[in-house]
DNA sequence: CAGGACATGTAACAGGTTACATGATTAT
DNA sequence: ATAATCATGTAACCTGTTACATGTCCTG
């Protein structure tokens, strides 16, 4: 259900063409959401549909015509709407569980070599998520609104992937310690 | 992915029926993966197909018969093969991190409403986990094999529940902050 | 001239959710 | 009586993934 919204977001902050709003799912709303640019056309596709936003389709000379897309009245009002509504718990789905659970039946060197990389790739984006917060939002104290609240999913981000690393630590060093009994 | 291999992880430990390993799925398989009995019983079919594992139907009085899964030579060797390729990083997909975006374009008490029934749920699924490591896991320096690897994974959800309390709690700071200087 | 950025789409498939359906036994 | 537990399934739908498809401009 969360697409929808995290394209009414990125639209109620400003207009924009599904491949602008694609690039944002690279980036800033990646953070927190990630989607692929088939998933972002089909479903402003629907959005349209729905009434939910309007667009504009606009000539370029020697590119493609783009459609600009707005957020509509009825589109703010459904997305004010869902944000005061009631969000079920997430499911749990970790691989790297299931993988653990799998050590025994695999190899556990080629599983700590997994789970050194998964490790690294995830301390990369905390460094990625660290230095961001440091350059846009070094004085923390003092937001108030838009700002405030994309400090906040930033740091959602940075406890997430401390917290990944950290178990990875945990993890690698616990079958290291089964290897070296052997 | 991940489903056919958990349920193949539950089925290389011991032969179950898709009820059985549905209840797993409620309880510790589902502390790092979550299924329903639907999906359960689909995937089954799709195992059994391909091979992966063989059933034997059992009568039972006054009971609907069950069918007792087993997994094959051939689901031990994909379960094994599994567990020592790569997995993708998982792509992010924070509901609370769109609505937190969303807090401008909704009311901020009701946000706040939210934010501390998730953290309460978190906060009680951690009570959960921890009680759990303390009774099961007095001693975790000592373990090995299986246990060992149950053990982290239980450490993997502490962590997680723990690092989603703590951001709960700094965002609702953050925003009752925000409240207190309107 | 090759590759990346810009710009949008179709089609097929895989995986997850929700509703419906059946039916006996046991506990409250 | 009513609900929970045991036990399995179909069907429709929604969401996410992967592959394919088109075509220009700009940079190296």
């Amino acid at each position: 259900m969360a697409l929808e919204h995290a394209i009414l977001v990125s639209l109620a902050e400003r207009p924009g063409t599904g491949y602008e709003i694609g690039q944002q799912f690279d980036r800033s709303i990646g953070y927190f959401w990630s989607a692929t640019h088939q998933q972002i056309y089909r479903t402003l596709k629907k959005l349209h549909t729905d009434g939910l936003v309007s667009f504009e389709s606009v000539s370029q000379d020697g590119r493609p015509d783009k459609k600009v897309y707005t957020i509509s009245d009825q589109g703010r009002k459904v997305l004010a709407e869902w944000a005061m509504s009631p969000t079920r718990l997430q499911p749990m789905h970790s691989d790297l569980g299931v993988k653990l659970r799998a050590a025994e039946f695999g190899d556990l060197a080629a599983i700590i070599g997994e789970l050194k990389s998964h490790r690294d790739e995830h301390l990369a984006q905390l460094k990625v998520f660290t230095g961001f917060a440091a350059d846009y939002y070094p004085e923390p104290d003092g937001l108030t609104g838009r700002k405030l609240h994309q400090y906040l999913v930033l740091r959602g981000g940075i406890r997430s992937e401390q917290a990944f690393v950290d178990w990875c630590d945990e993890v690698i060093a616990g079958l290291e310690g089964e290897i070296a009994d052997l």
